[in-house]
DNA sequence: TGGCTTCCGTATCGAACGCTACGAAAGTCT
DNA sequence: AGACTTTCGTAGCGTTCGATACGGAAGCCA
């Protein structure tokens, strides 16, 4: 959402299931399984959580199914690992909106962070978050509320920024806080939208201007 | 989009697969063509195409998978016929858009029109175009595209409309037409996705709210 | 009434789904 | 070196997918 680094890598090889197991010998991994989650996340990004299926994965992350299954446990699990792989921490984009300058900076920042992220020439178009369960079967329903819960994150993090700023009068008191964090959440479902779409980065950069006007006049403190 | 009593009825029996086609005899359909056609499009809206199975189908219209393929002609042809009952005739919502009496009053009704429809106590929460064919396999592009076409002709027209009060004067002259239009187009997808994740209807009312500050200061003719 | 046409219900079709059993291979540890 | 542990590749598990073949049933028209 925040970071357009997340793509490339991250903590490195190395068993992490769960929590880092130990192991006590025995053949090593002949793949490599960051690389390998890399492709998989393109791959949910691009077509979705149901309709991505393990055939496609595994021909796209170079392994066989026992692999997958061993290293990532289910489909599922890997899914929820590409999505954490994908957004990061939700505690680090809480904070990155929490330290910007002021709410609408941060509002700014997302937004524009999106339109790039979005349109990235080697990425697939749109959002993970916002495409990958847009709808599902029910038998899907956690994983769906799963990523739900990090859009609610980012939209609570950002209502409580803007609440600092009418606090410290930067914002006038009758801000409607929540329905502005959830105006900026909307835009970015829409811009993701519109990626997918094949709108180009220009087209979706004026999209996100053109947001930023419902933004009430600041009064600098 | 527009207009809420999509659900209920439209025109009434009879055959109607590619245009009424005149039969010489033959056993009559025992099921409502169209009840059946209502059902398959509420499960579209909820669960999307790819997710929704030809078992699911069946079931919940009452039918054989037999009677579907004779009545539909397939799951991509079904699904289809399901958006336009859904959706109405794209022609329909240009003529609306074109008829407001100022682009903005058309933003309004359309914002304030997706509020409702996508929260209504009796069909799925959001917005069976922006839901149903989010994300998919290669496969079914075509469906894809055909859903992002019509979202195409909405925003078309809408910066039609704009432009029209550009030339009136009742917009400023640097107001944006394409970006605006798209704005409201992608609010509407936030609102679906929102709607998906369980807000009530009076927290889609704000954002909606909110998005229409985006607009400039109208100067009435 | 008889012929013709269409639909309905049963019982699948081959392909793809998510997932795993099993034995051989390749490492670490004593 | 030998026991042990884990992964690898092959092959296939049972289920569900979208879509049909087929024969009997039910209507229209002559």
């Amino acid at each position: 959402m925040t970071s357009t680094d997340s793509i490339s890598t991250a903590t490195k090889h190395g068993r992490q299931g769960e929590a880092t197991v130990r192991s006590k010998g025995g053949r090593p991994r002949s793949f490599d399984r960051d690389a390998a989650l890399d492709q998989a996340m393109h791959l949910f990004w691009r077509h979705g959580y149901e309709t991505t299926s393990i055939n496609d994965l595994t021909t796209a992350m170079g392994i066989t199914p026992p692999s997958l299954y061993t290293a990532f446990g289910d489909k599922r699990r890997l899914f929820l690992e590409a999505v954490r792989r994908y957004a990061g921490e939700p505690e680090a984009a809480e904070a990155a909106i929490a330290a910007a300058p002021s709410a609408r900076e941060a509002a700014r920042s997302l937004l524009t962070g999106a339109v790039v992220m979005f349109t990235g020439a080697n990425t697939p178009p749109g959002c993970l978050l916002a495409s990958a369960t847009a709808s599902g079967s029910a038998s899907s329903r956690d994983v769906q509320i799963a990523v739900a819960a990090y859009r609610h994150r980012i939209a609570d993090a950002f209502a409580a920024r803007i609440g600092q700023d009418v606090a410290a009068g930067v914002l006038p008191a009758e801000t409607d806080g929540p329905a502005l964090a959830r105006l900026v959440v909307a835009v970015i479902q829409g811009l993701s939208v519109m990626a997918r779409d094949g709108l180009p980065k220009d087209a979706l950069a004026s999209v996100a201007d053109a947001a930023l006007h419902a933004w009430p006049s600041e009064t600098p403190a």
